[in-house]
DNA sequence: ACCCAGGTGGCCC
DNA sequence: GGGCCACATGGG
């Protein structure tokens, strides 16, 4: 396969888009900030849910409700249990027959198996990434998209961007999402920094955006 | 009236 | 185990 074959040659990209966009603490400053707290982290892993499959347009609408009516925390979630308010409040983000209850089930695990997210983050990373997966409506994006963002772990983000950016450069044929994952991760530091800078990047340089995707903060 | 937007689970074979 | 497919909304 195409690991390890060009290892330098990968990070090199990361450094050119890095000049070329700037450090993405500053493009993205709430995913990319160096301290979180439990409230960020939430939303991050909200939204994370709430933009399956949806443009942030319509998932910062969702975390816009959810905010104006002081519901926008895991465990404020978890007191909608019978879904129909949830399902009302993020009706912008689609699917109101799945998002809810996906929401629903990740807020409810975290709360009863933890005293909060920071805590979850405690886990070592296949641990936690294999509980997120064993959940409904996590699939392998969005359980790295909570780890790499959220909790801060050194897992790669295989989204529609970095298939189109490894498409477009030719960087790999496979683009099965085991296989781009392991491809970026053996190829570069294992540095949680580099993975969610790099992640941007690929976004910022696909949609020529310069400013973070989640309104609400 | 179309098309798209940071996926996932459930089918089918 | 890989390859389809339905799923919902709001904006261009």
């Amino acid at each position: 396969m195409n690991y390890f074959m060009n290892a330098n040659k990968l990070y090199q990209l990361y450094l050119q888009l890095y000049k070329k966009h700037g450090d993405p603490v500053n493009l993205w400053p709430q995913w990319c900030a160096k301290k979180k707290d439990d409230v960020l982290r939430e939303i991050i892993a909200i939204g994370a849910i709430l933009t399956q499959r949806t443009g942030w347009r319509n998932a910062n609408l969702a975390l816009k409700n959810l905010k104006r009516e002081s519901l926008l925390s895991l465990n404020k979630i978890t007191t909608l249990a019978n879904l129909k308010k949830l399902a009302e409040l993020i009706r912008p983000a689609g699917f109101y027959k799945t998002k809810p209850k996906r929401l629903f089930t990740f807020a409810s695990f975290s709360v009863k198996e933890y005293e909060s997210l920071k805590d979850f983050g405690r886990e070592d990373l296949e641990t936690a990434r294999n509980k997120l997966l064993d959940l409904y409506g996590i699939g392998p994006e969005t359980a790295d998209t909570i780890l790499l963002y959220a909790l801060d772990k050194p897992t790669f983000i295989i989204d529609e961007y970095t298939r189109r950016f490894v498409k477009q450069r030719k960087l790999s044929q496979n683009l099965g999402y085991d296989n781009l994952k392991q491809f970026f991760e053996q190829n570069l530091p294992k540095d949680v920094i580099i993975f969610q800078n790099f992640h941007v990047l690929i976004i910022v340089e696909q949609k020529g955006i310069k400013h973070s995707l989640m309104e609400v903060v």
